[in-house]
DNA sequence: TTGTAAGCGTTATCAC
DNA sequence: GTGATAACGCTTACAA
């Protein structure tokens, strides 16, 4: 008995042969058809591209990148970006405007959620076998020796911290300039007359850093020779701003308080604000001032009318676009953001 | 002259040849160390994997899908994930879900921006290049005659709607049990004694809806005989719900004003409640209270504290791993949630 | 301008 | 258990 015809795979693609069979030209041809560098008769291409219609046939971009991989040009037009840090609210700005200038750049994105600070390298290792060009981070989690480590490889995809200065340097940072940020903030503080500031910063971060509140706390001992109060929570969460807030400032004598509470970024600020007035009973900016950074959407509603300084996610995101496109090593770079003043502080 | 040694590659990847030349086996042997279900020597597969470290060996994808391509088994485990409504912080909730749930069942994601309405299809294509198994539809814009061409090609992704549902023959949706979740709703406030409802809705869609709506108007409709006030706004945008909220009651005559405010979601509900305060300057619930729907971590916030409804998206997450398993064709599925009463009515 | 041949790095098949 | 050999769908020479 004879076999059954070959185990046809139910549904298959297209290929290119098969457009050149329908378009009576060879597979080459149909290629050129798709490229705009072609030296093509525009008949030929003409003939290709309704075969290629009447077919519906897609380029496989798998067998394109292995095909051209060992060209001095070969990109995969592809890169990982690696998130965690799902609790604060500028994470959807910063994807937004990320998705956006890469996809009308050229390039996709692997979406990668580093689970925890131990899974950085498995996460990277997994980017690395769909040989991404780059791989972005805007997660928090991440180590320097991860870092290290992933550049030992034969080959090395660039490695970009956006949003969060690095001095590693494997890295190239795309940021704002924290301390410049910081020194804004903290001068326009001063100039309001605050004078008992709290600093409440996130995370104590691995390799990628905010200056922040280093910037802030050298910026009041050389002005003020005095340390401002410090506390910190383990993510940008406002739940645990709140929490926090409430649990440093509940039962203070009103001379004991701050008179301003200077927070890492928004998600911070929000809870904080929350706290002020929900758990002591205070209010924003009378009795305790607020001041956030990054400006996420929340910032601006009429409940909260924050005050923090807002990114400038769009330039920071076409420069990341450059950074890619380009074949020398572009460096890291710093952006100047602006201090939004609204009512809290 | 002799020509230049082989226009080589700066830095290559290491491929399966090398790692099996440094361990002294033949490529197949290589490949097996790296499967589980090899039927390979202990000794030698220690060999190889051995080896593969030391050169930091990461097989190509590319060439795996490629070469498998043609086995019914063949999956890239790879899904696109087309999203837009950044201004809708459920999102980033559904997103943290997504990725860790998809992760977890070995699912690599192609996150794709899709910009507007007219991108929808452009995205697809472009996510069919890169022979995604799957694509998860989270965001809104798209359109049934989208849904309906993609599926005319040779090959069959999946196509998945996720929190939505939908009519279409093609796709299936993953989502909460809409007209179950607004009973519970309606039911909630009619025993609570509100009468004078307004249903604040959002973006109408095309193929993918929210029977939130509908359900609500019928239920009133047949319990009470008359239909509520209804506005719609263009995005799941607490700001445009605040101007909208605002740009309506303002100037009414308190007996002309709801009792309470439904909203298709919580993104609506938290742009109503600032409204309601500080441009109508009325109280939350006592002159109008609100409804929301997701329970978005805000929602919790004792600024809010907003009664809304919880979908289970750990569920939902799951289920949509187990149809992207699945080799038969699983079908859409509806959840149910809970409603969660905390204090805005 | 177009076609032919030889890969890219892996997996499938089938001998050994 | 292991190794040759032929795909997979495309791109890059190079020849016609």
């Amino acid at each position: 008995m004879k076999k059954d015809p070959a185990p046809q795979p139910a549904e298959s693609y297209v290929t290119a042969d098969d457009v050149a069979r329908a378009a009576g030209v060879s597979r080459w041809t149909v290629n050129r058809a798709f490229r705009k560098d072609a030296s093509i008769s525009e008949k030929a291409r003409e003939k290709v591209l309704q075969a290629a219609a009447a077919l519906d046939y897609i380029p496989d971009l798998r067998a394109a990148a292995l095909a051209s991989a060992r060209s001095s040009s070969a990109r995969s037009n592809l890169v990982a970006l690696l998130i965690d840090d799902f609790a604060n609210p500028h994470k959807l700005v910063m994807l937004e405007h990320l998705t956006r200038a890469l996809r009308r750049g050229g390039w996709d994105i692997l979406l990668v959620n580093t689970l925890d600070t131990d899974d950085t390298a498995p996460a990277l290792r997994h980017a690395s076998q769909r040989r991404v060009d780059a791989t972005i981070l805007i997660g928090i989690q991440f180590h320097d020796d991860i870092l290290n480590a992933v550049q030992q490889g034969g080959r090395q995809p660039k490695l970009i911290v956006f949003a969060r200065t690095s001095q590693n340097e494997n890295v190239i940072s795309i940021a704002v300039d924290d301390r410049a940020a910081t020194l804004k903030i903290a001068q326009y503080i001063t100039q309001k007359g605050f004078r008992k500031p709290f600093y409440l910063a996130g995370p104590r971060t691995f390799s990628a850093h905010l200056l922040r509140k280093e910037t802030f706390m050298e910026y009041w001992a050389d002005t003020y020779g005095s340390q401002p109060e410090t506390q910190w929570v383990d993510a940008y969460d406002s739940q645990k701003a709140e929490r926090l807030i409430r649990q440093s400032l509940t039962g203070r004598a009103p001379q004991d308080l701050p008179d301003v509470i200077v927070c890492e970024n928004d998600a911070l600020a929000l809870g904080t604000i929350d706290a002020i007035r929900h758990d002591l009973k205070l209010r924003v900016p009378e009795d305790i001032a607020v001041i956030g950074f990054d400006d996420v959407p929340q910032a601006a509603s009429p409940n909260y009318r924050l005050t923090t300084y807002q990114q400038p996610l769009g330039d920071m995101a076409a420069y990341l676009v450059e950074v890619l496109d380009s074949r020398s090593p572009l460096s890291s770079k710093t952006f100047l953001g602006q201090l939004i003043i609204r009512e809290t502080a």
